[in-house]
DNA sequence: GTCTATAAGCTGATAGAC
DNA sequence: GTCTATCAGCTTATAGAC
């Protein structure tokens, strides 16, 4: 197993791992040096200053977060609740993946909202669209696409972003935790069906 | 309309409103000074340091946010429905009052989880008894109190957590987001009697 | 490219006059 | 109790040797 990482690579996985649990104003450029294994001048070198560095890390997560596999809700020929079910399972695993992801994107868009401009993103009207197609063909019944979409994608990402507030009130280790986590993706389905199933 | 607020209400009324929308890390004091209209040395008269104060605003923040109304579903003779409806109302309505509350107190909680061990939260069994009481009598189906709940105070709580990012995704205005806002009582309902009602 | 040393500015906290 | 002045430490960023 080799060194083979540029000193780049190493700089943007550190400040990754730094940003993500710390927050722009939590996070420290030593830290993220020392995590990098290099010094502290050469963030400066590569990226020029801290903000530079954060924009960088937080398009990418950005990207990461909006779900892009949500743009297979267009193509075959799958049933719309089979489509959802194939998102839902593809988004949980991410998560799983990048549990801290969430909270940093969230906080960082609550507290400056116009970074959202800088992102032109249609994933949402699409699946605005297909859902209101969906309806119209009587395939499913008539929900607000808001409202579910809210409800669908809040399902995957809130137990992610809850996990300490819920241990503590539910008095839940992190093995019960992880368990509910899981099986989420057969609570989500099961809300999907109940409410979109035409009887 | 008198000035008849004291220095240190004064004060905390500030630090809450600095710490919401900029977390710890993030606040400053010489902002909570100016929002206080005083002295910045004052800050340290009445709370010592900037640990303190912030400890202050977050134990009480966390007392508004573990929703104690939960405490009302064990006593008098409404349905279960009935009583999860009056909660949740609740619930919604005070989030509308206090839209930072939830990322604050995530953020807050995930990065420091230790905090939690402060709080001897009962209401978390409570509900899970209540719940299980129900099911057994067959009042309401079977069904995992912790997803249930997850679920349902995820739908109250994430539209306040996502509310730029959404507003970005689905192309939405103020106003827009606000109607979705104040319709959420209707679809939280409608998730919880599609998941709980016998039929 | 990588390092050490250091500048320049900010931040929490204190001292001391009134 | 409230203020001004100031300290000590930290943080981002740069200068300059190698």
């Amino acid at each position: 197993m080799e060194e083979s990482l540029t000193t780049e690579q190493k700089i943007i996985e550190a400040a990754e791992g730094v940003f993500l649990t710390e927050g722009y104003a939590g996070a420290r450029m030593q830290q993220i040096a020392d995590r990098a294994g290099i010094n502290k001048a050469m963030l400066h070198y590569y990226f020029r200053s801290k903000d530079k560095l954060f924009e960088l890390v937080f398009r990418h997560k950005m990207k990461q977060f909006v779900p892009q596999i949500a743009l297979t809700l267009q193509d075959d020929q799958l049933s719309f609740l089979d489509k959802l079910d194939r998102f839902v399972m593809a988004y949980l695993e991410m998560l799983r993946k990048n549990p801290s992801l969430p909270l940093f994107i969230l906080s960082t868009m609550n507290r400056n909202p116009d970074l959202m401009v800088h992102f032109k993103i249609e994933v949402g009207q699409m699946v605005v669209q297909v859902m209101k197609d969906e309806i119209s063909k009587g395939k499913i019944r008539p929900v607000d696409p808001h409202q579910f979409m809210l409800t669908l994608v809040g399902m995957c990402i809130f137990p992610f972003l809850a996990r300490p507030v819920f241990m503590g009130i539910f008095n839940l280790n992190q093995e019960a935790y992880a368990a509910i986590v899981a099986e989420r993706h057969l609570h989500v389905m099961q809300y999907a069906r109940a409410i979109l199933s035409v009887s």
